[in-house]
DNA sequence: TTGAAAGCGCTAACAT
DNA sequence: ATGTTAGCGCTTTCAA
């Protein structure tokens, strides 16, 4: 810019008004400092601007895995509302690993993003304390964050699980396996409360061994399914082992109660002869395809990400409200393999 | 870091010595800085430390549209790189459109990204040229840009729609119909192209009426399908309309060229009784689990990322060698779609 | 080992 | 309508 206003023979500061076009020049200056700009190919460096004016004109946004299609529909649902509100979005994904999720989001912090949405990893995040207090906004997304007041976009999680695991019931299915990922993670939590309070309200029994929480590679997942349909040892070691050791009634129906493990089941139920009815949380883009078609629990992520950058907005646009929870309602699709009766 | 080292009672210089750990401070004097940091909450501003370094430790993708599963899965790549190089990566999409990947690109450029990777939506780029001179790095991915010298990494299009093409063909189909998304898109075209090599190298004939091209809505997809399959005219008003209007030979295949169009023509055709040969391009989740299963010409996207993540540090690091294109393979996944013969 | 001064590229506030 | 000065928060340079 100096070197602009060098060339052009002008101040430092009416280069400026021009990039900015600002008013107070004449049309013949700032056509010359145009021609000037053009010819050295002059871009203004808006980190310098930015540092100067305080605000950042972008936030950040830590996802589990990006890679994930629930993740990059959040991420679509984010950026649609930073970019009506002319902000850059700055994203990385965490892998789901707390010390990563604190280290991506710290470094989005140094770099001053104005607000933060994070899709929780770990289960504590103190360390955002001393930057909220000096004035980012934070909302979390798809799961609360601990150890901070802020804003909360979910899933009705235990909700959709009971409409889901209601529904299996309604189909006549008295035994009913529960498939998630690892149990502290809040969505797997509350959508297995929402198994257990559906089962409790239609006045049916839940053994221990029907549930399975663990990595949602399909190769676990898979033992999981063979393990329910069988009704065979959990083989989890758990807290009594004797009784995790008998058999158990085999299960008729599965709940699974996320996309990667929908998918590692289905999978390992291609192989199999008689196929238990299926419920899955989350929709999946071929669903409705397969034979029968997958019914599901459907979130919608995208809204669940345009909610949370709105938030982020309201607090940045300074509501000092108290914090708030927002729930989105999930949909129950029924496509098939939900309505499949009892072998 | 001022408030700091007046808190503090030391230098300036030292407090920063302190939060970069630079060597040559007493072990005293750090420890009572860093009791200070921790008792005001102070956070480096990287924005500053990065104007004044010059270097900005960060990239930019500019995509097509995150949300979808190919987008994100060549995201997932470019940042595993990206990380892997201590650089944070910002992330935008154009949705399609030449103007909003311009004004995202130059968004990146005006934060001083060290370098961008854009998947180009429109067909120039001299509009980087500028940007190109003094010191960014760019490669394209996905396409290859126009009007500027730059690195491109590329899936094997031509190559892969030709094997898949080839496939149908061995499989005793003579008429095959493609479905493209808009034409002037590189990968449509060279997909086109190598279909019609393939058809050439089995000395068979192609009518222009099997070529369908356009947008990638359910709807505009479900036509073409029908179209082709019962040999109708094409709508399209095309050159020759005399020609286009009369009725072509119904095709007893299907070339569906990306993973839009597939899951589009998938959804048509689960209304239709007898169902005709499809190979598509682009893997999709479930296609396995499909019956048929879907035959598809995959790609790999994160390694596509991932290259042209990897050719991108590769100029950081001072890489002045000529432009270079790189192709990556694909492979013919048979899964029982691509090998139902002709009705 | 420590610190003062200069300056990265820009804009806000104040001249002219 | 245009220009000058100071300073955003940090690092670099050089001096003590």
């Amino acid at each position: 810019m100096k070197d602009v206003a060098a060339a052009a023979g002008v101040g430092l500061k009416t280069v400026s008004r021009v990039v900015n076009k600002e008013s107070g020049v004449s049309p013949a200056m700032a056509a010359r400092v145009r021609a000037v700009i053009d010819e050295l190919g002059f871009r203004r460096n808006d980190s310098a601007r930015l540092l100067r004016t305080g605000s950042t004109a972008s936030v950040g946004l830590v996802l589990e895995d990006i890679g994930d299609p629930f993740s990059s529909a959040l991420s679509r649902g984010v950026e649609a509302v930073a970019r009506e509100h002319g902000c850059l979005l700055l994203t990385g994904s965490s892998a789901e690993d707390a010390d990563r999720e604190r280290e991506l989001a710290l470094a989005l912090c140094a770099r001053r993003v104005d607000g933060l949405v994070v899709v929780p990893a770990g289960g504590d995040h103190e360390y955002l304390l001393p930057e909220a207090a000096s004035g980012l906004a934070v909302v979390f997304l798809d799961r609360p964050g601990a150890g901070i007041e802020a804003d909360a976009v979910l899933s009705d999680n235990a909700g959709g699980a009971r409409a889901g695991t209601a529904h299996l019931i309604a189909h006549g299915h008295p035994r009913i396996g529960f498939i998630g990922d690892l149990p502290h993670i809040h969505t797997c939590a509350e959508r297995l409360r929402g198994y257990r309070e559906a089962m409790r309200a239609a006045g049916l029994p839940v053994d221990e061994r029907w549930i399975a929480t663990g990595p949602t590679d399909p190769a676990t997942v898979g033992r999981a399914v063979r393990r329910l349909l069988t009704g065979g040892p959990d083989g989890n070691g758990g807290p009594d082992p004797t009784a995790a050791e008998r058999a158990a009634e085999p299960v008729t129906a599965l709940f699974t109660a996320n996309n990667r493990v929908t998918l590692a089941a289905l999978q390992a139920l291609a192989g199999l002869p008689a196929r238990p009815a299926l419920v899955g949380f989350d929709d999946l883009e071929l669903a409705a395809l397969l034979s029968p078609g997958l019914t599901v629990v459907a979130q919608d992520p995208e809204a669940l990400g345009r909610t949370a950058a709105r938030l982020l907005f309201d607090r940045l646009g300074h509501d000092t409200s108290p914090p708030r929870r927002v729930e989105l309602p999930t949909r129950l699709i029924v496509r098939g393999s939900g309505e499949v009766p009892p072998a």
